[in-house]
DNA sequence: TCTTGCCCTTA
DNA sequence: GTAAGGGCAAGAT
């Protein structure tokens, strides 16, 4: 193949021998910006974060290649980067990565610094106007390869995976993974030679690629499998059978082919400097280090100076400029001071070994703890099955001699509440792990009632008098993953496990919104380490079998792998804390509502059976006259729950004016469009909305709660998640118990079936208004905060501040108008929401969102600033700390970084009143305990707590409970703003809320 | 039997 | 416009 060359290229050919590095410069700065802790350079305050990322793997790559044996290093390498935004791809389909975002403004000087890393490597960087880095490294990839070379592109962009191939390869080192076409396949669904074939036809939102609609990656490589590439699949489209996915190839044929010619990478860039001109060149010691001292990358400063024998001390730091960040003092000279300094010292010439050790990487420890774990191999073949109490006590006496294990518990089902013992595993020493089978019967025993216990196996109450003391030891810190689920399972056995540490909690503390806080997940985040899969073991679906049928040896393996896991995971998070200011979060707002939750979960709620049941006939017989009138204005038969049919009759066969379309192209049936219909005077559409009403009173709750009912117990265990959301809100599941109806009077008829205990009553005590308070609190806005201390409605107000009128007889629509822009404020209010919300137009709805930050301007600069804060930090924090991180907000899909955008100015205030339950809730039960009242937390909804309370008890509870929601946040925090919670007692849960 | 899309319930 | 969980239909397996 020809290529075009230099005409100068008199350099060698590479050969088998040679090893080609290519860093995907561009993607790599923005990788390690956002996934670094921000890093400034002292003393004036540079933002070098994403260099010294840059620099360290520039080091290790030069140094070790990919591994750290000899012989891997490269022979040659260089850096890509974009050069501009505008390239061929552009004009080929102007969207194509349109709207590209300015950088964050900490980053904008980085970019300069990382060009001058390279060269103060002695490393070559290559940009070229008219190309992306990903078709230059494309271009060099393909020529080295062809002349024989081994080569490593250094990225995470998928789209570089169509070039991996046998001679190929990718890592990405940020996340120490390499991709191989394994994991291609695994991404992909396809091998690295389909990859654009898929990628034309699933699009690819972030980067403005069309694609087919409706054809995500699952379809396309299915698609692409069967027919081998998109042509093929394009000319025998009318094949397809279904009707939709038909059409829209069809339809959207063009539309592909202009997507693969944008994911398609050029491989003949005629490139102005050669492959063969990428050769490593020495390291000038002396350079390098010049720039690392100017930098203050002391750690880094000092390995290059040992590796290259350049005298550090006798080196000058380098002298260059950062546009817009020159220092007046310095007149664009870095320099380092020594100390501490007072602002206006100069003292040039300070000699970086005098620095301060560690300054500029405070989290040493928590990094190398992170590498040992990730170093660590996991092997099973080490796991002990522990048989005899002998054992089992060697076992427990380890964990006194480290201070900690890591515990697991092994059970018949996912409900704690339900659930029996059959295993626990233990883990003190990592790498050191055993089982302790309990409960395992002989999985023959079929219909006959199932076989005896497996011989071989501690008695249970043997084995739990030995643990006990050790669990509840305060000189053993238990670990575990998920730990309200082992402490309910064991508090039901009459173990109260304490101290303990749970890991997913301090993944959700320090990392919440980066991802999933599971342990498979976890593990193979940190430890590169994939767990055996619970399937793997059990089964799924019809043919699960439960863990106490599982043969010993199997479940040995796989339990004890869960506790050897746990305890390395917390090697890696728990010295996190510390580093990343976390601490305080864990210890109050995460570790002590493990214990709370879990009492609440056991109590669980009493729900009346009888009247669910004879709602669920009433809600039937309603839906039945629906269905015969509904029967009667369509004129013929069909399933009413379906949305598909529905649309078909309303906008087909009816030829109702159609509305709004779902994102699948569909007709949207949705109660709005309905209830728009219904406004014009059809029936049908207001009978459909009242059907799905009763439907779904009568399926997900009437139906549906019945079944939660715990025989045990009698009541309903609902099991709370404490790291689910990445604002700090807690969820409720199986059942969800945070969305049980109250907006209508049918609704109302569910709740009124939760019920207080004979001779007790229930109180719901719950905040008013709580997060638009929050906000006025760290927003600072007077006239929201003088309206809180004054008691006033506060929507009304808002709305006398916004239109000039006054409060007393204020039409109910003004107010309510307020009240949404009220909530839209809080959701980052966007015109088209709030234009969507009051069914008004686009342009009244901006006029309203203009008037409201005119009125309240220091609103406006808090969404700026925290709008600002999530673009440099990638996360935003509450009142009280915690983090919610959003890692795409700077993405350059406009609709997208819109989107985080408005979850991150929501997050602080919606986080902080979560923040502030939590702590009323960590603090509760002590104070009613110790005012010798025996009310019992049994729910909590987001702003609510829900208690069962003995009668003569209500007029005491009460009040203790609302102070010590009104002062939830006291000591550490006075709010600017008084809380304020209503509460009451009744004998449901209606009637009390 | 499993996954996806749609719709609906809450704060 | 934010944050969740869950039921059902439809289509793929």
């Amino acid at each position: 193949m020809i290529r075009a060359m230099s005409t100068e290229n008199s350099l060698p050919a590479l050969t088998a021998d040679d090893h080609l590095i290519l860093v995907d410069g561009s993607t790599f700065i923005f990788r390690a910006y956002h996934a670094l802790p921000p890093l400034t350079r002292k003393p004036d305050g540079l933002p070098v974060g994403a260099v010294s990322g840059f620099c360290n793997m520039l080091w290790k790559l030069l140094q070790e290649g990919l591994t750290p044996e000899k012989g891997d290093e490269p022979t040659h390498f260089a850096v890509i980067f974009d050069h501009s935004s505008k390239t061929f791809r552009s004009d080929i389909y102007p969207e194509y990565k349109a709207q590209r975002p300015e950088p964050p403004e900490d980053l904008i000087p980085q970019f300069g610094l990382i060009r001058q890393a390279t060269r103060a490597f002695s490393v070559h960087s290559v940009e070229q106007e008219g190309y992306e880095a990903d078709d230059l490294i494309a271009t060099y990839a393909v020529q080295a390869a062809e002349m024989g070379a081994r080569v490593t592109i250094v990225s995470g962009d998928k789209d570089l995976m169509q070039l991996i191939g046998p001679k190929v390869g990718m890592i990405d080192t940020m996340k120490n993974k390499i991709f191989g076409e394994e994991e291609v396949f695994e991404k992909f669904g396809v091998g690295p030679d389909k990859v654009i074939e898929v990628q034309s036809l699933a699009g690819d939102s972030v980067d403005n690629v069309p694609g087919v609609p409706g054809i995500g990656l699952k379809t396309a490589a299915l698609l692409i499998n069967e027919y081998g590439d998109l042509e093929t699949l394009l000319s025998r489209a009318s094949e397809i059978k279904q009707n939709k996915r038909r059409e829209n190839l069809i339809e959207f044929a063009d539309q592909a082919r202009v997507s693969k010619q944008l994911v398609t990478l050029k491989q003949d860039v005629p490139v102005n400097v050669p492959v063969t001109h990428l050769s490593v060149t020495d390291l000038d010691g002396p350079k390098a280090v010049g720039f690392l001292k100017a930098m203050g990358f002391t750690t880094l400063t000092k390995r290059v100076a040992e590796t290259t024998g350049a005298e550090a001390t006798n080196i000058e730091p380098a002298d260059f400029q950062v546009p817009g960040w020159d220092m007046p003092d310095h007149k664009g000279r870095l320099v380092e001071h020594a100390a501490p300094a007072a602002k206006s010292t100069s003292a040039a010439g300070g000699d970086p070994a005098d620095l301060p050790k560690g300054m500029m990487v405070p989290q040493t420890v928590a990094e190398a703890r992170a590498e040992a774990a990730r170093a660590t191999v996991i092997d099973a073949s080490a796991y002990e099955t522990v048989t005899t109490l002998e054992r089992l006590k060697e076992w427990i006496a380890e964990a006194y001699e480290t201070g900690h294990v890591a515990f697991d518990t092994e059970t018949t089902s996912l409900d704690a509440m339900q659930a029996d013992l059959v295993g626990l595993s233990l883990c003190s020493v990592a790498g050191k792990a055993c089982y302790v089978p309990l409960g395992h019967v002989d999985g023959e025993g079929d219909l006959l009632g199932g076989g005896g216990l497996v011989a071989g196996q501690i008695p249970m109450d043997d084995a739990l008098a030995a643990l006990k003391p050790m669990l509840e030891d305060p000189s053993v810190l238990k670990i575990a993953q998920n730990l309200k689920y082992d402490w309910l399972v064991m508090i039901r056995h009459g173990i109260d496990i304490g101290p303990a540490d749970d890991t997913m909690l301090l993944s959700y503390a320090l990392d919440a919104g980066k991802g999933g806080n599971g342990m498979d997940e976890l593990s193979e985040r940190w430890l590169g380490h994939k767990p055996i899969p619970f399937k793997e073991i059990c089964g799924s679906g019809k043919s699960m079998i439960t863990f106490d049928k599982v043969v010993i040896d199997k479940a040995t393996a796989y339990a004890a792998e869960d506790a050897d896991v746990t305890l390395h995971l917390w090697q890696v998070l728990k010295p996190r804390l510390a580093s990343e200011h976390m601490a305080t979060v864990y210890e109050t707002l995460e570790r002590p509502m493990v214990p709370v939750l879990g009492r609440m979960e056991k109590r669980g709620i009493s729900v009346d059976r009888q009247m669910l049941s004879r709602l669920s006939g009433d809600f039937a017989q309603g839906m039945a006259a629906l269905e015969d009138e509904i029967r009667e204005l369509a004129g013929e038969n069909f399933n009413i729950g379906s949305p598909k049919q529905l649309g078909d009759i309303l906008f087909g066969k009816m030829g109702l004016p159609g509305g709004k379309k779902t994102k699948t192209g569909a007709w949207s049936t949705s109660a709005s469009v309905l209830e728009d219909l219904a406004a014009e005077g059809h029936e049908l559409p207001s009978r459909i909305v009242s059907w799905r009403q009763l439907s779904k009173l009568k399926s997900t709750y009437s139906d549906a709660l019945p079944g939660f009912i715990n025989p045990e117990t009698n009541r309903v265990h609902t099991s709370y998640s404490l790291a689910a959301t990445t604002t700090g809100r807690l969820s409720s599941s199986e059942p969800n118990l945070q969305n049980i109806p109250v907006r209508t009077e049918e609704g109302r008829k569910i709740r009124k079936a939760f019920v207080a205990e004979k001779g007790h009553k229930l109180i719901s005590a719950d905040y008013s208004q709580i997060e638009l308070r929050v906000l006025a609190h760290m927003a600072d806005i007077p006239q929201l905060k003088k309206a809180f201390e004054d008691g006033l409605d506060i929507h009304a107000m808002t709305a006398s501040e916004m239109f000039g009128v006054p409060i007393e007889g204020m039409d109910p629509m003004v107010r309510r108008q307020a009240k949404a822009i009220n909530f839209g404020i809080i959701y980052g209010i966007s015109a088209f929401g709030l234009a969507n919300q009051l069914g008004i137009g686009r342009g009244e709805a901006s006029d309203y969102i203009k008037t409201y930050f005119e009125r309240f301007p220091g609103i406006k600069d808090y969404m700026e600033t925290v709008k600002k804060d999530v673009h440099a930090n990638g996360y935003v924090t509450t009142i009280f700390g915690r983090k919610a991180h959003y890692p795409e907000v700077n993405t350059k899909n406009p609709n997208m970084r819109s989107f985080y955008e408005r979850a991150a100015i929501n997050a602080p205030i919606q986080g902080s009143a979560a923040d502030i339950l939590r702590r009323a809730m960590v603090r509760m039960e002590d104070r009613l305990s110790r005012s010798k009242l025996d009310a019992q937390m049994l729910l909590q909804v987001h702003d609510e707590l829900i208690f069962e309370v003995p009668e003569d008890q209500v007029e005491a509870t009460i009040p203790l409970v609302r102070e010590v929601m009104e002062k939830a946040c006291e000591p550490v925090l006075q709010l600017s703003v008084p809380l304020q919670v209503d509460a009451r007692a009744a004998d449901n849960w209606d009637e009390a809320h």
